[in-house]
DNA sequence: TGACATTGGTTCTAGTTAGAACTATTATGT
DNA sequence: ACATAATAGTTCTAACTAGAACCAATGTCA
């Protein structure tokens, strides 16, 4: 494969992550919050909680920043942290009453926001990037796993 | 349009991106450069150096951060500073002999380890992701503009 | 059960990040 | 020419970032 053909793409992709996150962050920035607090609050929100590493897992925050995200939240009155029941190492965080009302307000402000950038392009033209996305995204993992 | 349409996408492009990212990543701090400071020597190589503000344009890194990562690589003199001798606002950033020596040998290394990445994936789906991508951060920019 | 490895989180470090305020220089419009 | 606006870079702040070292709790296995 001829770097002509791959470096374009991921000159693309890198381009057209930068396009979302900018988008995407004006707005959440607008609303107080960060897009990675945002990200916390928007994977809780409706949930009773969930471990630190579960969070994790969701929002793709490595552990080391994710304490420190979830501590400003919880600075913020907005996230809890409350000891898991199971397992002694494990804390689980979740929405204050106060961060749900966050929530339940910004969330589909949110989304109502992103639609707008959705709207000239069909369903169908979406579903197809998706496919291609996750293509390429398991041809990184996987050149990922080999390599290391 | 439903955010049941567009939110897996959204996921998937960060997800893809990430992707990207620590496997890109990985190798390139083996090399004793950061991300960011392996853009820069990677754009300013086989060119005369170029201004700031185009540095910036190119790699998609902001003015404030870019001073930082010049400094850092100008610390290691793999780059230096100079005078526009037409514009006394901007300064050119050219590699130095031993920026270019480090380009030369890291830079070959790096496209072969993408290469890597593609081996499964054919030229036209990978002609085909790029259109895909290129049409999504067009519908970002636009809606970025409309709103703002 | 006891040694050892694994796992969940925190802490630490060096670096990147955006955005805003600021300085110096250049461009514009009258 | 002069006032004003725009531009190139730097500086500052608050936050995020990955990665590594670390600690405490849990799991494994002989």
């Amino acid at each position: 494969m001829s770097p002509s053909v791959f470096l374009p793409l991921l000159r693309e992709l890198s381009g057209t992550y930068q396009a979302f996150e900018i988008y995407s962050s004006a707005h959440i920035r607008s609303l107080g919050l960060t897009p990675s607090q945002f990200d916390i609050v928007a994977t809780l929100g409706n949930t009773p909680g969930m471990s630190t590493k579960e969070l994790g897992e969701k929002t793709l925050i490595t552990k080391g920043t994710l304490t420190g995200v979830v501590d400003r939240l919880a600075d913020k009155r907005l996230v809890r942290r409350i000891a898991s029941p199971s397992d002694g190492r494990s804390q689980i965080v979740k929405l204050t009453p106060k961060g749900e009302k966050l929530f339940a307000r910004i969330f589909p402000a949110h989304l109502a926001h992103m639609e707008h950038a959705f709207a000239q392009l069909s369903p169908q033209v979406l579903t197809g990037m998706t496919e291609s996305l996750r293509r390429l995204r398991l041809a990184f993992t996987a050149a990922y796993s080999r390599h290391k």
